[in-house]
DNA sequence: TTTAATTTTTAGACTAATCTAACAAATTCT
DNA sequence: AGAATTTGTTAGATTAGTCTAAAAATTAAA
């Protein structure tokens, strides 16, 4: 059985293919080597070790697609960014450009396990009614800006007994 | 001006040299070779970069040694690793073992802007009186155990006014 | 102090990912 | 259609990091 495992580099192609998917419908060399921002003989090199493990079709001269297991790995990966840019911004209120930075290489690093909890966790804490923060998160909101814990009732609750 | 950036291969020996030296007190090849797993020929080459770019210092046959700047990254990046750490494990609920490997994979792809919100997230977090957890965090807990978010106080605190 | 064992270093090969430069195919424009 | 331009491919070089295997230095043992 064939290797199939991927390189960061390796799965920042399937991502920047199935990104220009969504927007062109047709992937050629030169958009990627564009969006990745390498020479389209690199694009070339990638396509032919991507294309051995089956993760994309090519064929010389022709357009660039992603098999269903591209598609499948792609959309793990573009998972994981979205998860870690939603954390870095919303949570920890890192500013959008180096959270993304961030996120596009947090996103080869991190588990499956671990995206699903922080997935859930993004769940948690925006999925709270009517998309407002949840008060602890203004809490921390506070404590970054002035080093100072809230005082009142979030005081209380942190040391309070059960589960509901 | 000598280049002075570091491949995460790099950070990860200066990692572990300093993990080392905090252990014996005097590191050799073989030890960094043994804890990073790979041939010693191999440690030797990341040796000679290293002190190439003055983060390590180390003479034919002779033991090795950071160099201050050295200290400080392998310090950078141990506090990086810490805190995502703590971030999995405490936050998140990911067992030790895996929220160990995902830590070490992150922690060379984390800004220090991140790392430093990231630090004061986790002081908020645990900084708590008592050391007890915070009543939102159990709140996490129990949505990831059960699905459903919990009732009552949380709750009604989620849709609450202003700062204190 | 010689010998043996360990450790370190060197030399050379390999892989992944990139580049440049030359060449080939496809497209576009008169 | 034929020329010009764009796009894609190939070949060969380069860099980083690893390996194996052999040689050199150090350390330990007899």
């Amino acid at each position: 059985m064939r290797d199939r495992k991927l390189s960061s580099n390796m799965e920042d192609y399937l991502e920047a293919i199935a990104a220009l998917k969504k927007e062109n419908d047709v992937v050629r060399v030169r958009d990627i080597s564009q969006s990745i921002g390498v020479k389209s003989s690199s694009v070339n090199a990638a396509l032919k070790t991507l294309s051995g493990k089956g993760y994309v079709d090519h064929e010389r001269y022709g357009y660039v697609k992603l098999t269903p297991d591209g598609e499948e790995v792609a959309g793990n990966i573009q998972s994981k960014h979205d998860a870690l840019l939603k954390f870095l911004s919303t949570v920890l209120g890192i500013n959008k450009g180096i959270a993304s930075e961030d996120a596009c290489k947090m996103e080869h690093a991190i588990s499956s396990q671990t995206f699903s909890k922080l997935a859930k966790f993004m769940q948690f804490v925006e999925g709270d009614l009517n998309g407002k923060k949840p008060e602890w998160l203004k809490g921390f909101n506070y404590y970054i800006k002035t080093g100072k814990r809230p005082k009142c009732k979030m005081r209380e609750l942190a040391t309070e007994k059960k589960e509901p």
